[in-house]
Formats: structure tokens, sequence, C-alpha cells
DNA sequence: TCAACTCTGTACCGATCGGTACATATTTAA
DNA sequence: TTAAATATGTACCGATCGGTACAGAGTTGA
């Protein structure tokens, strides 16, 4: 065991209060004693634990891809299923959380590529975003690839096409969420736009 | 003639300068600092002409509306287009804007949506955002409302559902945008997009 | 020429920003 | 029991935040 005081906050449970923060707030309108209030713990315990505002943010946003962005893929593997009904599933999937009443709402990915271009927003952090986003759609592409081997996409479409198509409706569904959109019109949306898979 | 000294600066210019500082950064993301650089004048000037940073930033909103939002409009209504054209049109303009290197990037209406819900953006700004995309949801509705009377979709569609996938599509575009996608992607995006009208 | 009026520039306000120094409390290993 | 190590809480740092008081500059009508 290591020596010296125990921290007597879980440092998982601060991470993911510090997520909701900047998920409802964005990066620069989070403040300092925002995430603090949030996490019940006080600046310098914060900065020994995550390095500074900037640090913490890229945390939250690492850990916002792996808890809350992966659980939506496997939905395009599952067996059984022809491949619009899998993207639907994926996409309601996606719906459900954007307007999840126990989630400050929409996608926090989204939010944060919203800003970036901003000056406000560190470069590393940008950077961050970006490459989230670019894994985001090469796994897609990926996945798409595939599907048209299978045989499973009618006419003569590219992998990369598709998409960007299912990644702006991913963005477009989590920016209506903010807007106060509803679960089933989101749906409506998704069946409809899945129409011609 | 009104007695007094004269303002130095052209109001609508300054307002058009604030316009692009609050849509690349944001309104938590934007100081009085940024503004004042941008427009060329100090904070008494900017007070006695907009108000505060807020009203500045709600009248930022709607000249957006006006001059960026509204000519995208046009396409949906042009003579001698079947119904897939004119919304391939709108929406093409639409992407162009967003990718415009002459623009901040993206949708400033997108962005500040994407704020919505966040406890650093003011009360009545908030109203304001919302209201912008009550009337465009309200016009797209009205607008498939009239070509399903008109027999130009097919299938047992509602105007409203309608209207939530454009709308879908155009956040969904801005966002593409501020992540670096090209007019080509997004224009291939739309050509799918709109193979179902 | 002068009073009334409006805008501009400077200089400042209290509050909050991100970040830290330092003393104290707590724990482990020796 | 003690030294080393780590976390916490307070109290503070300079910088910047949104906003304004006030003096001076420029313009009008009388």
């Amino acid at each position: 065991m290591k020596a010296g005081r125990h921290r007597v906050f879980d440092k998982d449970i601060a991470l993911e209060q510090a997520m909701e923060v900047f998920w409802t707030n964005g990066f620069p309108g989070t403040s300092l004693t925002d995430l603090t209030t949030a996490m019940g713990i006080n600046k310098p315990s914060l900065y020994s634990a995550f390095g500074n505002k900037e640090e913490l943010y890229k945390s939250t946003l690492e850990r916002y891809v792996q808890k809350q962005g992966a659980i939506h893929t496997k939905h395009l593997l599952s067996a059984d299923k022809c491949l619009s009904e899998r993207i639907q599933d994926y996409l309601t999937s996606i719906a459900q959380m954007v307007t999840d009443p126990k989630l400050p709402g929409g996608c926090f990915v989204c939010i944060s590529t919203s800003e970036v271009g901003g000056t406000c927003i560190p470069e590393d952090a940008m950077q961050t975003i970006l490459k989230i986003n670019e894994a985001t759609k090469s796994s897609l592409t990926a996945f798409f690839k595939s599907e048209i081997e299978a045989g499973n996409v009618t006419g003569k479409r590219s992998p990369a096409m598709i998409a960007n198509y299912i990644l702006s409706l991913q963005f477009g569904l989590a920016v209506m969420a903010r807007n106060g959109a509803k679960l089933l019109e989101l749906n409506e949306v998704i069946k409809f736009s899945t129409e011609q898979f």
C-alpha cells in the first residue's frame, strides 16, 4: 500500500460528475467552481487527481466515449437482423441516450465538436475531439465496407459516404434533443431515414 | 438631424462582426474584449449601441436568421423542379454556407442550440434560440403539408415528421462541417438522404 | 457663440476566472 | 515512535470577467 493520506473521494465517480458538468455547459461554459461543487471536492484535490481543467476535460471525453458511446455499436452487429433493422436499433439507442432525462441531454461529443474552431478550446482538447470523431467515422466506414461486401447494401454506394450519412444523423438527432425533441419524434425520423437500406 | 456627437462606426457592420465572434466561440466562449476588438469599438460604445452582452447576442442571432438563414428557403419553392431536387438544392445551399471558408464554420443557430440547457446561457437568450428553431420547424412543416396535399410525397408521411427529418439533417451537416467535413462529402450525403423523396 | 446633447476613451468597479502556496491531517513503512 | 509521503482545507495569487462613472470630444439647433 502507498504511504500518505488516502483519497476520501472515488476518482471514477468524481470523473463522471465532472463529465456531466462539461456535457451540460461545454468547456468554456464550465468553471472550476462548477466542477468542484459537482464533484464534492476542492480545487487542490481536483488538480492533484486530474491535472488541470483541460486534462480533466479530455479525461471526461475519453470516459464518455468508453461508457456512453460504446454501448450503441453492438446493435450494428446483432445476428438474425437485416441491415436496416440493425441501423435503426443503433440510432434508436443513441436517440434514447440523447433524450434520457437522467443525462444532461444531447451528445457530449457533438456539443464538444460544435466548440471546435472556437478560440477558447485548447489545441490538445481540440485534437482529442477530432480524433474521437475520426475513430467513429472509420469504424462506421469499416462496418459498411463489410456490409457492402456481404451484399447487404443495394446500389453503388461508398462505405465512407454511408458512414458520413449515419454520423450526420447522429449529430442531428443530438442537436434535436438539445432543442427539446421527444424520443418519439426522433424514432419517427430514424425510421424514415433508414428506409433506403 | 439629431444633436450630439455622431457615431463613428457603422452599427450594422459592427453587428455582423459581433455575430462572427459569437458564431465562432459561442456565448460563454466570447468575452467583451473579443467583441470590442472585432468590432473596433470600446465597451461604452458597445453598451450604448447594443445594450449588453446578452442583448447583443440576441441581436446577432436575429441578424443571422435574416441574413444567413433566410437565403436557403427560396430553393424549396423554385418552379419547374421536382420536390427531391428542391430539397437537395435547399440542403446544398446550407452545406455551402456551413463549409464557407469566409464564414466561421457550421451554423450559428446549431451551435447556439447546443448551448441550450447550459447554466451560463441567460433565460431570454435561450428562449430566442428555441423560438428560432420553432419557426424553422413550423415553416418546414407547413411547406411539406402543402407538398403532400399537392401529391408530391409518396407514401403516408406526416409533415411534422419530414420537417424533423430535414431539420435533423441541417443540424447534422452543420456539426459535420465544424468537424472538418468537405463540401463534396456533404453533397454526397445530401444526395443520398433525399433519394426517398 | 453657446447651451444641450450624444458619443468616445480612460480608468476603474466588484466578482469571478484558472491555478497554487502552505499549513495541517492522515496514512504507511521503517 | 518517527520520518516520509500523500491528501485536504484555507487562503490567496494575478488576470480577466461583465459592466460603468466620468471627463472630454464632437455635433446640433438656437
